[in-house]
DNA sequence: TTGTAGGCGTTATCAT
DNA sequence: ATGATAACGCCTACAA
């Protein structure tokens, strides 16, 4: 009756030998166990899920034989005829992005507390890519979707009811309006940062964007705008410019801005990615961050903090957004009530990498 | 945190109109489409697999309705007959490590290639968890499976034959040596660094590692102290300190080799991520690096180059160690020929975080 | 409490 | 070139 406890090596021996009793070298299934407990396969079946259905006897028996036989019910086949997968699909732009492996892990942290699987998929912000890769996951049969920086968006309501996949995006980027959607305050947070600036006394502040065509950069850019004009600050065209992803486009487009006949004494980034590379840019101009040229950053990546000078930036919670975004699909899934779009606050951070403006312009031999 | 309700959804009346011809409310099946095309449902199965058994015409007709439908084969029922998922399983510590985003990167790139869907999972280095999620997504019947950072490594040899699910270990953190493993050359590359420091000038040289027993910190000590050796230099095992991952942890054992009657003036450390809270450990102190202490990482993560100052480290192809897995996997999973060990090289990057020796001890009033 | 029968949506194996 | 039929491994009636 009372087995070795697992673990041991000797106990390895013992299984591999039952294993041959029972069939070649494919994996049990539940007629294998109903056969060696004697029993039909439906009683396995509810003596695995403990049911109530099932004598304590014949289940305590079952569930050793199939604990012997290393039996774990397949899942594909449980999946064919509950027509529920219990995985969900999460697509990103690329995984090594920080803000989508963040997002990631919210999603991935309370997709596996409620026993659900995580596909996996990289759109690399291509929207032709993330269409096919919908798909596959639909044909996958995902019980849900979580996708993130979204540049299909409001393009998927139509497919909606055709792929029967309820979806929540994370961070939005098209311009129109998705159903489901967890979404930063954009324009609240750059705004935040605009008035930091202004606040030490920069009047000449630079916007570098991105030229992507981004949600978020517009919203972010609106933001910086709003700020200036409640300060009265004409915003200047030429302080606008943008970069394209790559650093060495936001090192180019910061080197504009530097060459400018009057250069900006502070720059509001994008994000803390394009704040790296503007740091980066500035340095390369012998100029020095706050002391010269003040910057700010978006998003507060886990290495703002680490950085010299630390980064000014605004903080949104971006792990939670991914919890957010798989509770809410949950809801969708199960039929319940769902919040349709949920809107997290963004904080700006204060660091090192602002201070006062120059008493005057000290560079370029002004 | 605000919430606002609802969007608008228009724009659909075209795909319900077509659907609502087919049928109720769920997906259309492969049967559906046979009888819309007037076949039998294999003849849709292979014309919708371009098998050359069926006539162009049919065939053609076959995929306009399929397409119509927007049918898409289930892949669990196939899943459930060809017994193949097409699906691998991806465990890593943590998919928001720096680390193991960039393996999990490569990883999915070549297994999307091939027409494969990743199920991501996390471990959080712990073993137990580890093993659970093996379990899991075994249920779930992936082709193969890839860990990083295994904390488990040999100890699934008992279970592979059982699992029936070929492994490939990326970075393996456990003492005994797994069949299939992609590995770092941590004792070379962690020597190298060492070699640098001593070129510079240095001989008091600390190590920070970690003291959760990872196969990559015994390795890269015995590096550090070979070079050491090699230099006719006596090991001290005050120098030799531990944190156990978290910032607080590495700080503390920083300081505490700063408070040492004769500090180091330089320090190698276990990664990137170390080196972070130790340059700030540093900072804290009033002294400056590297004028007072020369620091070094290993891992190379992408901000590495951005910190100021930049830091010198040890560079390992992070994504081809996961495409390199990957690859290796589909040789396991279709019998071919695998290579058993896989072993990447690891490059020292000089930047800006190590000079010369300071001329005498300057700080602590030495 | 347990067993029998049927079906989930495919592909595979036979026929025709 | 196409169709009928049988798996695949499980769950859910319904019957005993």
């Amino acid at each position: 009756m009372a087995e070795k406890s697992a673990g041991s090596a000797a106990n390895v021996a013992h299984v591999t030998l039952t294993r041959a009793l029972a069939l070649g070298s494919r994996q049990p299934s539940i007629k294998d166990i109903a056969r060696l407990a004697r029993v039909s396969h439906p009683t396995v079946s509810r003596a695995l899920q403990n049911s109530p259905l099932v004598s304590a006897e014949t289940a305590a028996r079952i569930r050793k034989i199939a604990e012997e036989q290393g039996y774990r019910a397949s899942a594909v086949a449980r999946g064919l005829v509950t027509r529920r997968t219990r995985t969900v699909g999460l697509i990103v732009t690329s995984v090594d992005d920080p803000f989508a492996s963040e997002v990631a892990c919210g999603v991935e942290e309370v997709a596996s507390d409620r026993g659900y699987a995580v596909l996996l998929a990289n759109s690399h912000a291509d929207p032709e890519r993330e269409r096919r890769v919908v798909q596959e996951l639909a044909e996958r049969r995902v019980d849900g979707l979580v996708v993130t920086s979204s540049r299909v968006g409001a393009l998927y309501l139509p497919l909606l009811k055709n792929l029967d996949v309820p979806i929540v995006l994370v961070n939005d980027q098209y311009p129109g309006e998705f159903v489901h959607s967890v979404t930063i305050a954009n324009q609240e947070g750059m705004r935040a940062a605009t008035d930091h600036l202004i606040g030490l006394g920069h009047r000449r502040i630079a916007y570098l964007g991105d030229s992507n065509g981004y949600r978020s950069d517009t919203e972010r850019l609106a933001g910086f705008q709003e700020a200036l004009a409640d300060a009265g600050i004409d915003f200047e065209r030429e302080l606008a410019v943008e970069g394209d992803g790559r650093p060495e486009a936001t090192m180019e487009a910061m080197n504009r801005l530097l060459r400018l006949k009057r250069p900006p004494t502070a720059v509001c980034c994008y994000n803390d990615m394009t704040a790296l590379s503007v740091i980066r840019a500035v340095r390369a101009h012998g100029l020095r961050v706050p002391a010269d040229v003040s910057v700010t950053g978006f998003d507060d990546l886990f290495f703002a903090a680490y950085l010299a000078p630390a980064l000014t930036t605004v903080r949104h919670p971006m792990r939670r957004m991914g919890q957010m975004a798989m509770e809410n699909l949950f809801k969708l899934m199960s039929g319940q009530e769902s919040i349709a779009q949920i809107k997290v606050g963004a904080e700006l951070i204060v660091r090192e990498s602002t201070g006062k403006v120059p008493k005057r312009g000290r560079h370029h031999g002004q």
